[in-house]
DNA sequence: CATGAATGAGCTTTCATTCAT
DNA sequence: CATGAATGAAAGCTCATTCAT
């Protein structure tokens, strides 16, 4: 796991006021990047990346301006750090749907594949990064395409070979989604497109344990042999 | 429909060639307001709200960066405009909701509520908007839930009268489908994704219509009485 | 001849002041761009490029930083303007050294090449392009490049042509001076070179006209037949 | 003369491999400041005062941006050192000038005066402190003037006694030179400007020798008795 | 003494907006 | 209405300087 801010000393109550004494944190680089991209990601996932101000998140991570040009080289070196950081995340994925010899029950479908989807999808952190990608990642084509062949792809063809293999197991039976084994995770783009127009539970008409639930009730119908 | 830029008299000869001067020209206000917003739409498409400059609006819509100011008040009202303009725009979609007191089959929900959707989706404007609101709404927020309130709420709950009023008939079977009406259109939220992260159609996996046949051949499957 | 601003009208006693209305005065842009060169030689000369701000630029040229990027992309912009302005200016130079088929006296020499450099020489301007030149060529060394070989070059090999025609001519005598043409110029060095350190004629223990009739004295004698 | 870094020890292995981290000795100061010294001329040189970063000097001296401040406190005083390290440098110039009560010739002219500030020009170090002194030294005129007063006020009128004695003597006749001592020199200026404007021997069309005798043979022309 | 993270003032550059023409 | 020079408020970035380690 990635070095994070969760455990810092809070910062005292001087620091928190404008003129308190700056107090000078040194703090080791791994840990003050942390910290700036845990910022970037919130500011950039609030305002979007052209709107964010580089002193905002320098405000976030505790520092100051040219503090985090010590440790990144501009406004889009962040960016790429950040989608970066995401790229590793989510590597329970594709080992768990590298599955063993065993059958591919839907049962297995759904604790291997589609659990985690979700669980990574309650992460506030996932449902930031996405949204970054999607609304500025135009602006940094390259990066969106790495991410996609790093992480989007694999998983998918993942997937699509489990899918295969049960077929051929006869453990799933043949149909619309075993024909198009990407339509498997169609509700879970539902569940994505709605966090990127709402950001994540806000007064969503259906909860994401709701979709999950329902989500899993069409794959038992529709893979039934 | 809003005015709009289709019919258009054609440019001049001069304006047709590489950096003849664009019109100069004193155009109604309405078609210059349709111009304008047209122009906004494909830049802020491009580069996101944050990075457009009104000199690239004014420039794709043939005048200068003080014509625009002409006829908006700022870049935001521009922003605006847009959104509004799309509120009526998918005409199609609500007309078909409102169906008829025939038999509701899945014949019938392809024809009025899937298809329309599609075909929406292949419309470039239509991407455009989706990815404004998505990439920038956060900034305009009350505007985005305006659309979400005149657009989105009422089709979803036609759709969902819709089908709910097919099971009462028995003409759709009950099902994960029927019971969670909103996972109908799961599959069409997987397009607006990708066309979200890489634009139209630039090497997509699957076409819009392979998908759209997956589509409907799913929805065959599970809604069969 | 370079628009200039010498016969503009003095700005009012209100735009003097700060806070006085700015006026906004608009300008035809040659007439702008040549204010602020003239502002900008000025400045550079007193700070140096590096330590030259725009603002400074701006304010002496009587508009705001934005103005002077209406008209310039950049700082280094402005400086290589500067010294492509200097590039053409001492154009009588070359074509009276290409002197006719007449006797090259001392007296021509001096009336063609002496004589125009030492005016020259005495313009400001001419001084703070050179102090230009030498103290921050460097960072842009093809712009000097291209004025020595545009300016400086064709001036020297003008002059040696003259001296080796003289001495065919048998009007002057042969000597060092004659062997080593570029020697003539020497005293001009001197003169150069103590402008760059300490600006026109601020107390020089030797004034620009006194070493202009030595140099012409040594010339005389060192070049008598 | 002055500490230099001349004869340092050796630097250790893995400081001559490219990578190799720099000493982080501790040396002692006077060498430490004269490494210090050495970087900075060489860096001012190489791009003007201004835009020099203590970074440069710093890495180029073998220690951190706080080792340099460690011996200087600022910027500027570590150019004031470098300048008043020049102010003793050209060792050979004053004793020379301090001729004996011996007859003044041409010979001893040359041998005692001009030679000796031929072999100084022949010095990357003298070179880089002129041009230092002309580039800069209008951000910090107060040395200039020290350094002319020091260096070159005391030389030019060592130079214009040893010149009137000799008339007085006999050994040089009257002239165009002997009138104006100064313009013995003259050829001098070229050398330097041609320094200042681009560096020591690069592609020079005239050596610094040739030069050297072509001013020889014309100083031996022009003052002959 | 030396290091290098951090500060903060200052600079260049951008751009929405205004307004004289 | 349209133009485009001009304004002025940011924002990105740099770098001399400080100081905890």
């Amino acid at each position: 796991m990635t070095a994070s801010t969760a455990n810092l000393p809070p910062p005292t109550f001087a620091e928190g006021l404008p003129g308190g004494r700056p107090s000078r944190q040194r703090l080791s680089p791994p840990l003050r990047m942390a910290q700036i991209l845990d910022a970037a990601l919130a500011v950039f996932h609030e305002k979007g990346f052209a709107a964010s101000r580089i002193d905002d998140i320098a405000l976030r991570a505790g520092l100051s301006k040219g503090g985090v040009y010590a440790h990144f080289d501009s406004k889009e070196e962040i960016f790429e750090a950040l989608i970066d950081r995401s790229l590793t995340m989510p590597a329970g994925l594709d080992e768990a749907a590298l599955a063993p010899g065993q059958m591919v029950t839907v049962d297995l479908l759904v604790e291997r594949v589609i659990d985690p989807v979700y669980r990574l999808l309650a992460r506030p952190e996932t449902a930031m990064t996405l949204r970054l990608v999607v609304a500025d990642g135009r602006q940094v084509q390259a990066l969106v395409e790495r991410w996609q062949r790093a992480v989007l792809d694999p998983f998918a063809s993942a997937v699509e070979r489990l899918v295969r293999r049960a077929v051929r197991q006869g453990s799933l039976g043949k149909g619309a989604l075993t024909a198009s084994p990407w339509l498997l995770m169609a509700p879970i783009a539902q569940v994505v497109l709605w966090q990127l127009m709402h950001g994540q539970g806000e007064g969503a008409p259906v909860t994401l344990e709701q979709q999950r639930r329902s989500h899993i009730a069409l794959l038992r119908e529709a893979l039934a042999p």
